[in-house]
DNA sequence: AATCTGCTCAACCGCACATAC
DNA sequence: GGTATGTGCGGTTGAGCAGAT
């Protein structure tokens, strides 16, 4: 079946917003303590506008939430080391930073991030090395790759594992959404391996109850957090190093980085 | 000064999913 | 259960700008 245009496209502006505009659709939301239906919203506030194009504009831009200006350093770490474990899921990497919008991290990922990892030899989608005949090798060279790649295999086994038992036992579908997604690695056995590991500093876990993986119900965030909050070292200065580094053997874990016994 | 080239980022498009009817 | 509608998301585009030639 086909699907209806999401407005009447006849008579309705395209392109860059005005101030004026941009003016009619903070009032309206303002004087209606919200934006309600997206749909109805141009008619009322008297905008020649689709609801998509309002929303979007509310959304990426109007927002009185929205954190303006460059990213930041640690910014730009937090986004490519949420990259490597959910890849272009830029509404959920968003999420984990205040202020900024999915479509601005994207701008940054295509603009700036992508070529980075590019230029140090590193596959933007894998963040693994890339040989000269164009495969991905094992072995990444620097802890934070390390434990992306180690993050990949887990949740590619995970997804696998639950799979098969969401087939058995469970009707609702695996990676419905990204806190399911989330909640189920870490209480699956992959996360129980995370969560043993003895590399894990005790320090870490304030705040958060690991004694028994059930009871990180409606954790998601929580787990999430704690993939975040993971020993990498936070030694990332190798995305402003030499690409030369990377062309030697592979360097060796620092004492507090991560190794995790998949 | 004119033109070219590359970059940035706001905005659009189409699809997928959720919900209402 | 099937269809229509609303919303969110990711990919892509193109206008505007700055620096190079």
């Amino acid at each position: 079946m086909g699907r209806a245009p999401c407005c009447d496209k006849k008579g309705l502006k395209k392109g860059p917003w005005t101030p004026e505009e941009d003016q009619i659709l903070v009032d309206f939301i303002k004087k209606n303590g919200g934006h309600g239906s997206w749909r109805s919203l141009p008619k009322l506030a008297g905008l020649l506008r689709c609801g998509k194009s309002c929303r979007l504009r509310w959304t990426n831009y109007l927002r009185p939430d929205i954190k303006r200006g460059p990213f930041t350093q640690e910014e730009e770490k937090l986004v490519i080391q949420l990259h490597g474990i959910l890849g272009n899921r830029w509404a959920t990497i968003a999420s984990q930073l205040p202020g900024r919008t999915d479509n601005e991290i994207k701008n940054l990922w295509n603009t700036h991030l992508k070529k980075r990892l590019m230029g140090m030899g590193l596959d933007p989608q894998t963040h693994e090395l890339i040989t000269s005949c164009s495969t991905t090798v094992k072995a990444p060279a620097s802890p934070i790759t390390r434990h992306m790649a180690q993050w990949e295999s887990a949740r590619l086994e995970a997804e696998a594992r639950l799979s098969r038992e969401s087939s058995l036992f469970n009707p609702i579908p695996l990676g419905k959404t990204d806190s399911d997604y989330f909640l189920r690695i870490w209480n699956s056995k992959i996360g129980e391996s995370f969560r043993n590991c003895k590399s894990y500093p005790e320090e870490m876990m304030v705040g958060y109850d690991t004694s028994s993986s059930d009871e990180l119900e409606d954790s998601s965030d929580s787990a999430l957090q704690m993939l975040l909050d993971f020993p990498i070292n936070n030694d990332m200065s190798f995305l402003e190093e030499d690409i030369n580094k990377y062309s030697t053997p592979p360097a060796m874990l620092t004492e507090n980085s991560f190794i995790c016994p998949l």
